[in-house]
DNA sequence: TATTATCCTACCAAATAAGTAGAGTATTAG
DNA sequence: CTAATACTCTACTTATTTGGTAGGATAATA
């Protein structure tokens, strides 16, 4: 399950990329619209920056935009972002790989079975992107 | 992610699929074989018992057995037992299904997106069975 | 230099995950 | 009938994660 906080930021997302191209947009604004607690999207918005997703711009007539088109950015970008593995086991992720200490992969079956559910999973992810989200 | 308690479930179930079919296997063989703590797999096989994935057998030469040949055991399955749902949102999920206050499902795009998602996954988790995991 | 709006660290409460404890119940062997 | 065996069930504990909040620091603009 997506942790709240994902799904946060993809609907924050989808304002923005409705609102691309633009000035930036305030958090407050955003807050706002998509009824997301204020300082928790002020959290959300500062990770998805770090993460290169979105630009930032400080003082009056500030706020956020999308670092760059709406369909250049996957969906699979923003979960890894927030809620770090789409995978189900860390033993077969890709971004965020960590060796099962009590299993073999070579011939772990479990491994086997779920880098196939993985495939399946991030293939449609990775074509998903904020544009789909306006 | 899964759980780990869903790990030892399935680590647990190809280790009875290995022995099916057969007589009932204790739980403290399993815990041994497969390192998983005792009273942790007593839990995990006893959630898997009530939904019609094991079989039990009391008193001496007692213990548990898959409740069908591992081949109709899927692996979906088992994770709706001990992790509940596979889908990424309540609203898209079709064993534990919960609408979302803040959308409307007949045009929320978050709601479409992670409906194919869905899709993509249970096809594959629905295919793969126990019997793969041994 | 005041105002605006993001940046950043730390904190807190509630929920969930992971595992433990111990008494209860059914089955079988003798 | 009784003792031993092995699952059953409820409750509990502890650690981690989730879902926020608080408040000051920093940078840009007017």
């Amino acid at each position: 399950m997506l942790s709240n906080k994902a799904k946060y930021a993809l609907r924050a997302l989808g304002y923005l990329a409705d609102k691309y191209p633009g000035g930036p947009v305030q958090i407050a604004e955003i807050a706002e619209q998509k009824k997301i607690p204020l300082k928790f999207l002020e959290n959300i918005l500062l990770e998805l920056r770090k993460a290169d997703i979105l630009v930032s711009k400080k003082g009056k007539g500030g706020g956020y935009a999308l670092e760059r088109e709406p369909k250049k950015i996957s969906v699979a970008s923003v979960i890894r972002a927030i809620d770090g593995p789409i995978s189900m086991l860390p033993c077969v992720s890709l971004y965020f790989y960590k060796k099962c200490d009590d299993c073999d992969e070579t011939h772990c079956s479990l491994n086997k079975v779920f880098t196939d559910v993985r495939d399946a999973t991030i293939k449609v992810l990775e074509k998903k992107t904020v544009r789909d989200l306006i």
